[in-house]
DNA sequence: TTAAAAAATGTAACCGTTTACATTTTTACA
DNA sequence: TGTAAAAATGTAAACGGTTACATTTTTTAA
């Protein structure tokens, strides 16, 4: 257990007869040195294998250049790929990324942010558990000019800056697609509607059936949880409805998946009995038979931009100092599912 | 822009008019401290909205309580639920988490290397992109004692820590059980050879051949790069072998689902034509139709395991010194893909 | 009551940077 | 050659904790 010493700025500065001060400087590549003497700064700090000692540095500083992430599950391929797009930008930008997930219990979610509050983490990027009712854990980064950038499930009233698509635009543009293969009594299987992105949709779903003058039926909404069983468990009302419905807009790919599944299982067809719209553009839209029609939500795209906005917040660029809402393009892509109708 | 002032053990040593040493012993549970006097501290840290200046701590401490993570890709559900073991493991620990991925790149991966040691990381948790030749970008990490536990893609050889599957024995239950289903010809679709996982499981299946007295025919192996595109080609190639197979053992759930669409796409029938195995059971291995015969990869357990075994090292238990191989259980799930014979 | 032991607290150096301010060296120009 | 301005470097005080060692207070027991 050699515990060798670390190079410090001293030793540096003792190896080459100078101040610690300009080593400082010469590593920061600070102007004010003297060419000549920076270069052998940094060839000695190379030959010596010198690093810097970031505690000493955000000590001295007081900032920490990491960024805190807070999702709500890992396990989905829409969240993976926002992490994806926020690890290349904060990265490039040479913060550090510290991520939390919440398993969507609101009592976890407020756990993680005071961790990554006590972390000192300069921003936060942030994605709402299931239940999550107030934003009270959050205000402690209020109260300390901690910026907040909020993706994918946000609140939006109370200035956040968030980042999402639009929603109600998606669902309108998935119930307008059933409608037009000849649909009339088309199915909703959403998740808890206290959740934007999900009554966001389904109002969408709303206007798209008014603008077709197709009456409503609340039994035809379904809420689940999003999980296999409970994806199963709506399969299973749907197909006891008395008229089944004939086309079903579901919000996302994995739950559509698996009641497509189950309808095969007890012989509908798809999409000639039943029509399927999922959400999200899974890696499983195109693996499936048939292969799903579904609204691409492009995280990589999501999280860049969040990252981006944290970032130009955190650099100070006080000309886009007004919060605000960033809505990223988000469109219908059509495969079998629900093709009733020849293109 | 109210940069509220920081409170700092000297703001609450003030209050009670104690020293700071006390406050600091207090803070930290030292038993030398007086219960009643413990007390105060606590609470007024709490009310003055105290919160520990890591990096203070950390640059008199001399750790850092993070962890790296070096992945090849955040992609697969696999990478992603080791993910959450770790994750889950090192937060209860109280250790942060550090997350670079190196999209199957050595020249990243250096890079990542690089970046977690300026960075300090106490230990480094990593999975070897695909084209990585050796380990020498891991040197300095060995060189100031951080402990390094690779896990999935790893090179056994120099006494490394690692996590793995028996992928050998994976292979050859895969390649046995088609052979029980009736298969005389078999084909491999896998990647890199080079990788430890891809040559073991190539390893196992060459014995199960050997043990059913089949010869092995170099030209049913197929070696690609597990995207989309190549899959679509490495089916293809299946398509037009002379005798095609009847069976295939594929490294990857993904590409095995991509293989099915295009084999179906053909008109070939899967099971009875050619049957299927694959790798990992991903999400999609229950969704598509027929459902995938594949071998149970946990990540979690992974995951987990890995997190623990660098923990206690870290932790400084000596009894366990020596490096080691772990062996993470798994095994084969019977699906559709691959019952020619009833069971 | 008092000395010794135990408990509690305090003092001050240290961890490795950054940077305001002071000082020295070099350059420019009359 | 002398002097002011510019360039380069140096000094020392933070940043906010931890902890060895010193000191004070309390408890114990003769």
């Amino acid at each position: 257990m050699t515990t060798t010493k670390e190079v410090t700025i001293y030793d540096i500065a003792m190896a080459l007869d100078i101040s610690i001060a300009t080593v400082s400087r010469a590593l920061k590549n600070d102007p004010v040195v003297n060419e000549k003497t920076q270069k052998k700064v940094f060839e000695t700090a190379e030959k010596m294998g010198y690093r810097t000692n970031h505690f000493a540095r955000n000590l001295r500083n007081r900032n920490t250049r990491t960024i805190g992430m807070i999702v709500h599950e890992l396990n989905s391929s829409f969240i993976t790929s926002v992490l994806a797009g926020v690890e290349k930008v904060t990265t490039e930008a040479g913060y550090d990324l510290i991520i939390a997930h919440s398993s969507e219990s609101h009592h976890k979610e407020v756990a993680n942010a005071k961790n990554l509050f006590e972390k000192r983490v300069d921003g936060l990027i942030a994605s709402l558990s299931f239940d999550t009712k107030n934003l009270d854990h959050f205000k402690s980064f209020k109260d300390k000019n901690v910026p907040i950038v909020f993706f994918d499930r946000v609140v939006q009233k109370g200035n956040n800056t968030v980042v999402i698509i639009d929603n109600e635009r998606c669902g309108y543009d998935a119930a307008k697609h059933l409608i037009k293969q000849g649909c009339k009594r088309i199915a909703h299987i959403t998740s808890s509607l206290n959740r934007n992105v999900y009554s966001g949709r389904y109002e969408g779903y709303l206007r798209a059936l008014k603008a077709a003058r197709i009456k409503a039926d609340e039994n035809l909404l379904i809420v689940n949880d999003l999980s296999e069983n409970s994806a199963i468990e709506s399969a299973t009302k749907i197909l006891k409805m008395k008229p089944m419905p004939d086309g079903i807009f579901i919000t996302n790919d994995f739950v559509a998946a698996v009641c497509i599944r189950t309808f095969k299982e007890h012989g509908i067809r798809i999409p000639e009995d039943i029509a399927i719209v999922g959400f999200n553009n899974d890696a499983i839209a195109k693996l499936i038979e048939p292969s799903l029609t579904t609204i691409n939500y492009p995280g990589i795209d999501v999280g860049e931009t969040a990252a981006r906005s944290l970032l130009n917040r955190l650099s100070g660029n006080k000309n886009i100092k007004s919060p605000k809402t960033i809505i990223i393009p988000s469109n219908l892509i059509i495969r079998k599912s629900s093709l009733k109708k020849p293109k």
